[in-house]
DNA sequence: AATCGCCTCAACCGCACCATA
DNA sequence: CTATGGTGCGGTTGAGGCGAT
């Protein structure tokens, strides 16, 4: 018994011969795949739809990138993984030419043993062995004092904050955008300036505030007010220390870690995907902003159940503090006196 | 040269979701 | 409301490649 969409005829199984290739991509090329089911009987193939649409999908498609994954791929796939967990297609969508079933099989193969020889759980991305913590929160001076014996090496766990720099940096379409991203002003090199983490410190109820230095180490603190999830009704505003106020969304910068004054996680905050830049919102790309959304729900849902438990978030400030020299896409660093 | 064991990756399978009749 | 077909996704499989013995 094959496939419901194939039942019809008895439908080839297994790799597939360059005849075969050929036939679904002269048909495709010429007519479109229109229904993946009428597919096989269309073009003379002896497959069943489904086949004929992975075969297309995974590895005909011209869009598709070849060859090996880079070193910056790979960080995406992990820092994404780290917050979507096995969610392929999402994952994928970040990687332009590749495919859901490549990121997989990528990350069965290679990622997921590198991380386990870190000493990570490639599933939570948290230590395996908690236990040999040695940390401590301190509130003196409204400071925060992390420490590990362990750790030898620095984990890359917020290092997606880097990648998204990097490519907000050749203008591609940012995975998840920093505040500075999403600047309504014109004068874009003087925000430029804040690639802030996304530590943040809760004050009141609707904002947070965190401190960066900037290229020249010069601290600046920063305010995010996050009032209403409704971009029309919003009226965005982030100020800085050292700088003149300028016009952002209303949307939390990142979906990442707030802590409140004590250093604490805190749950209420609903952290999402910020939107598109206003740049790209002027272009016409009906499809990417479909997608954005998409992933804004993702963002939704997902932390709906999502708890951050302290094991990630020591590990998480760990690693940003000891990575943030390593990393040559790094800009900026952390200042941990908030 | 033959065999074994491990690894990679293309492809399959089952399920969930959605649209439509 | 239910049945059906189409599509997409994640888990799993297994053929083939490759190094070690």
């Amino acid at each position: 018994m094959g496939h419901r969409c194939c039942s019809k005829q008895k439908a080839k199984k297994g790799l597939w011969s360059p005849e075969e290739d050929e036939k679904l991509i002269t048909h495709i090329t010429t007519y479109g795949h229109g229904s993946w089911s009428s597919i096989p009987k269309l073009a003379g193939l002896q497959r069943c739809g489904k086949s004929c649409r992975l075969r297309w999908i995974n590895y005909l498609r011209p869009d598709l990138k070849k060859g090996s994954f880079t070193q910056e791929e790979e960080q995406i796939i992990i820092d994404v993984h780290r917050i979507l967990g096995n969610r392929w297609a999402q994952i994928a969508k970040h990687l332009p030419g590749r495919t859901d079933n490549e990121v997989k099989n990528f990350w069965n193969s290679s990622i997921k043993k590198k991380l386990i020889s870190q000493g990570l759980d490639p599933q939570t991305h948290n230590l395996i062995s908690s236990s040999s913590h040695q940390r401590a929160f301190s509130n003196k001076n409204n400071s925060f004092v992390v420490s590990h014996e362990n750790q030898k090496q620095p984990i890359s766990a917020f290092s997606m904050i880097s990648v998204v720099h990097e490519k907000t940096k050749h203008n591609s379409s940012p995975l998840i955008s920093p505040p500075y991203n999403n600047v309504q002003t014109t004068d874009i090199s003087t925000v430029d300036q804040y690639k802030g983490p996304i530590i943040g410190v809760k004050n009141s109820s609707n904002l947070a505030t965190w401190t960066v230095k900037d290229q020249n180490y010069s601290s600046h603190d920063m305010q995010y007010y996050y009032g209403s999830s409704s971009i029309e009704n919003s009226t965005p505003n982030i100020s800085s220390s050292s700088s003149s106020s300028v016009d952002i969304y209303q949307h939390l910068p990142m979906p990442g870690l707030l802590l409140d004054e004590f250093g604490i996680w805190d749950s209420s905050f609903q952290p999402f995907e910020a939107p598109k830049t206003i740049s790209e919102d002027l272009g016409d790309n009906h499809q990417e902003q479909q997608l954005q959304q998409n992933d804004e729900k993702i963002w939704d849902k997902n932390f709906e159940n999502y708890s951050f438990d302290h094991g990630f978030m020591e590990s998480a400030l760990l690693s940003e503090a000891l990575l943030c020299h390593d990393l040559s896409s790094v800009q900026y660093d952390l200042a941990w006196n908030y």
